[in-house]
DNA sequence: AGTTTCGGCGCC
DNA sequence: AAAGGGCGCCGAAACT
C-alpha cells in the first residue's frame, strides 16, 4: 500500500513509504497536505477507518483513465501497473475484472488488492503523468480535472463512511400506508393483491400485472393494440384496466426497488450506506453501487430523517444545465440570463417563447438532448435565433460525435467516439455498421445524412459536452464544500448530480447554506474562468429530506 | 443451473 | 402530446 507525499509544486518530498499502516504514514506527516496514491478507493477507506483524514490527493488510476481519454485511447488497460508497463515498453497487463457490490459490505476494505507497484515505479508514472497534462489542449484545465477528480473521490470514500441518515421506522410506516399488510411467504402485499384483481376483473380473466407479455396480450385480446406497457402508452388508452394497471406498475416498482428487503439489505443502525462512486461515468457522473442511491422515490425520501438536534441542508442547482450550456458556450444572451439569479427558464421564455416557461424549458432541454420531433424541436428554431452561439456549441459536439471525432468537457474530460450510444453495444448485438454519411463538403450540418448509430453517438456526444461540464463544476464544487465542512462537525452524506446534502447539528446549519453558496460560486470561478454565469443553489435546512422543496 | 439480455421505471 | 441524454435496479425471458 504505497503512497508518497507531495509538496506545494507538486513534487514528491519524501521519504516515502513503501508499506506498513498507511495510517501510521500520513499521521506521521502532519504538514503534508496531499499524498499520491494508485487508487484513492483502495487507500482511503482504510485510513478513515484508523481515524485519518486527508487534505488532497492525487489518484494516479484515475488520472490515468481521465489522460488515456483525453490522447483518444480509451480501451487500452489503466490500471498503474499497465501504465508503468506502457512506459517501460513491457507487455501491458489486462485491467483486472470489477465486482460488483454486496449489501452493506465496505467492499474495499479487506479485499485482495490489484497489483501494487514498488513506490518508485509509482512515482515514475506520476512523473510520466505530469508530462502528459502538458500535452493536451488546455494542460492547467487538466490538472485542475484530475485534481478535482481525486477530491471526488475523497469525498465519496467519507460519504460512504459516514451513511445516509435514515429511519428504519419511518420507511416501514411509508411501506404499510402505500402497500398494505405483507403476506406471509414474502408474496405481495395486500394493497398490490387488491390491485391486480381490479386488473383482472376488468380484461375479465387472470392477468399478471407485472409481465408486459401478459399485458399486451390481454389488450390485444380486448381488441386494444398497445406496442409497449409504459405508462404514457398506457395512459392514453380508454379501458377500464389501465387505472389500476399505472397503479399497481408504481406501487410495484417501490415495492421491489424499495420495500423491506431493500430495508433488511441496507439500512443499518440508522444510516443507508451505499457505495459512491466518483467518476464512474463516461460523462463524469457519479454512480452508486447497490441500493439505488441515485434513484430514491420521492416517497420513501420520508424515511430520510436527521439525527435528534441535527439537521439536514439539501441543496439543490438551480437550471444547472443550461447555466452550464451558457458558461461553455459564451452566447451572449444565454450569459446574460444565466448571470441572474432567477429562474432561467423564465427569463428565456421572455425572451423567445412569450412568456411561457414551460416551452422555455422543453426546448431548452430538447437542445441539449438532441430531440428529434416533438414540441421541443419546433421551438428549437426560436432558440436557435435568440441564442445561436449555445445551440451551435452543441450542434457542433453533435457533428463531432456523428464523424467519431473526439469531443471534450470544457476541463478536457473526453467522450470515446463510440461510447455509450451503442456502437460497441449495437455491434455485440450484430446491427450492421453503416458507415456515417458524409455530408457534401462545404455544406451546413444538418440532421439526417447520418446513420441510425451515427445520429445516436451524436446525441450522446451533444448532452455529453453539457452534462459532463456540469459534472466538471460540480466536482469542484464538492470539493470546496467539503473544505468548508472540514473544521465543523458537519458531513456532506449525499450527492446525486446537482444535489448535496450535508447532515449537520442544528447550530451549524446556517453556516453550512452559506457555505454551499461560496462553494458554488468558487466551483464557477475555478472551473470556468471569469464568466458572468452565477450558479445559484436553492437550500432548505430540514429534519426530513421530503420536506426540501 | 447459471448467466446475459430485455422491458420498464426510478432519479437527475 | 409524447420524445431526446445519463445511470442502476428488478424480475422475467432468453440464452448457454
Amino acid at each position: 500500500m504505497e503512497l508518497a507525499p507531495l509538496g506545494p509544486d507538486g513534487l514528491p518530498c519524501g521519504p516515502v513509504l513503501r508499506e506498513g499502516d498507511p495510517a501510521e504514514a500520513v499521521r506521521g506527516r502532519p504538514e503534508v497536505t496531499r499524498w499520491v496514491w494508485r487508487s484513492t478507493t483502495e487507500v482511503y477507506p482504510r485510513l478513515l477507518a484508523s481515524g485519518v483524514r486527508v487534505e488532497r490527493c492525487y489518484d494516479i488510476e484515475d488520472a490515468e483513465i481521465l489522460l488515456l481519454g483525453h490522447e483518444g485511447r480509451y480501451g487500452e488497460p489503466r490500471s498503474a501497473a499497465a501504465a508503468l508497463a506502457r512506459l517501460r515498453g513491457g507487455p501491458v497487463p489486462p485491467d483486472p475484472p470489477q465486482r460488483a457490490a454486496e449489501p452493506g459490505s465496505q467492499s474495499s476494505l479487506f479485499e485482495p488488492q490489484a497489483v501494487q507497484l514498488p513506490l518508485t515505479d509509482l512515482l515514475a508514472v506520476y512523473a510520466d503523468q505530469q508530462r502528459r497534462h502538458d500535452a493536451t489542449a488546455h494542460p492547467d484545465r487538466m490538472r485542475l480535472l484530475t485534481a478535482a477528480e481525486s477530491a471526488g473521490m475523497l469525498v465519496a470514500a467519507e460519504m460512504n463512511r459516514a451513511g445516509l441518515p435514515w429511519s428504519a421506522d419511518v420507511h416501514r410506516r411509508v411501506l404499510h400506508e402505500l402497500l398494505g399488510e405483507r403476506y406471509a411467504g414474502g408474496g405481495e402485499p395486500r394493497r398490490l393483491a387488491e390491485l391486480a384483481d381490479e386488473v383482472s376483473a376488468a380484461f375479465g380473466r387472470r392477468v399478471r400485472p407485472d409481465l408486459p407479455a401478459d399485458v399486451v396480450k390481454a389488450f390485444a385480446q380486448a381488441g386494444i393494440k398497445v406496442k409497449s406497457t409504459r405508462r404514457w402508452e398506457l395512459e392514453s388508452l380508454d379501458h377500464p384496466a389501465v387505472k389500476p394497471l399505472v397503479e399497481y406498475k408504481k406501487l410495484y416498482r417501490i415495492w421491489v426497488a424499495h420495500g423491506w428487503s431493500w430495508l433488511q439489505d441496507w439500512v443499518r443502525d440508522g444510516r443507508f450506506r451505499p457505495e459512491f462512486l466518483a467518476g464512474g461515468t463516461v460523462t463524469g457522473r457519479w454512480v452508486t453501487n447497490g441500493g439505488g442511491a441515485l434513484q430514491i422515490p420521492k416517497v420513501i425520501r420520508r424515511a430520510v430523517v436527521a439525527d435528534p438536534g441535527w439537521r439536514l441542508v439539501v441543496a439543490d442547482a438551480d437550471q444547472m444545465e443550461p447555466r452550464v450550456l451558457a458558461a461553455i458556450s459564451r452566447d451572449p444572451g444565454l450569459m446574460e440570463v444565466a448571470g441572474r439569479e432567477s429562474d432561467l427558464y423564465q427569463s428565456v421564455s421572455d425572451r423567445a417563447f412569450s412568456g411561457d416557461r414551460d416551452q422555455a424549458k422543453i426546448a431548452v432541454l430538447g437542445a441539449v438532448y438532441g430531440q428529434t420531433s416533438g414540441d421541443g424541436l419546433k421551438n428549437l428554431a426560436a432558440l436557435r435565433r435568440r441564442f445561436p452561439r449555445a445551440v451551435a456549441y452543441v450542434d457542433d459536439a453533435a457533428r463531432a460525435g456523428e464523424e467519431g471525432r473526439l469531443v471534450r468537457t470544457w476541463l478536457g474530460r473526453t467522450c470515446p467516439p463510440a461510447a455509450g450510444a451503442g456502437e460497441d453495444s449495437a455491434e455485440e448485438a450484430g446491427i450492421p455498421q453503416d458507415e456515417p454519411a458524409e455530408a457534401p463538403a462545404g455544406t451546413e450540418w444538418v440532421p439526417g445524412y447520418a446513420s441510425t448509430n451515427a445520429r445516436a453517438r451524436g446525441r450522446f456526444a451533444r448532452n455529453f459536452v453539457v452534462q459532463g461540464s456540469a459534472a466538471d463544476w460540480t466536482l469542484l464544487l464538492l470539493a470546496a464544500l467539503r473544505q468548508a465542512c472540514a473544521g465543523m462537525a458537519a458531513e456532506l452524506v449525499f450527492f446525486q448530480h446537482d444535489e448535496v446534502i450535508v447532515h449537520c447539528p442544528e447550530e451549524e446549519a446556517e453556516v453550512v447554506v452559506a457555505a454551499i453558496r461560496e462553494a458554488a460560486e468558487l466551483a464557477g470561478r475555478l472551473t470556468f474562468g471569469e464568466t458572468p454565469v452565477r450558479f445559484p443553489f436553492s437550500t432548505a435546512v430540514v429534519e426530513c429530506y421530503a420536506d426540501a422543496k
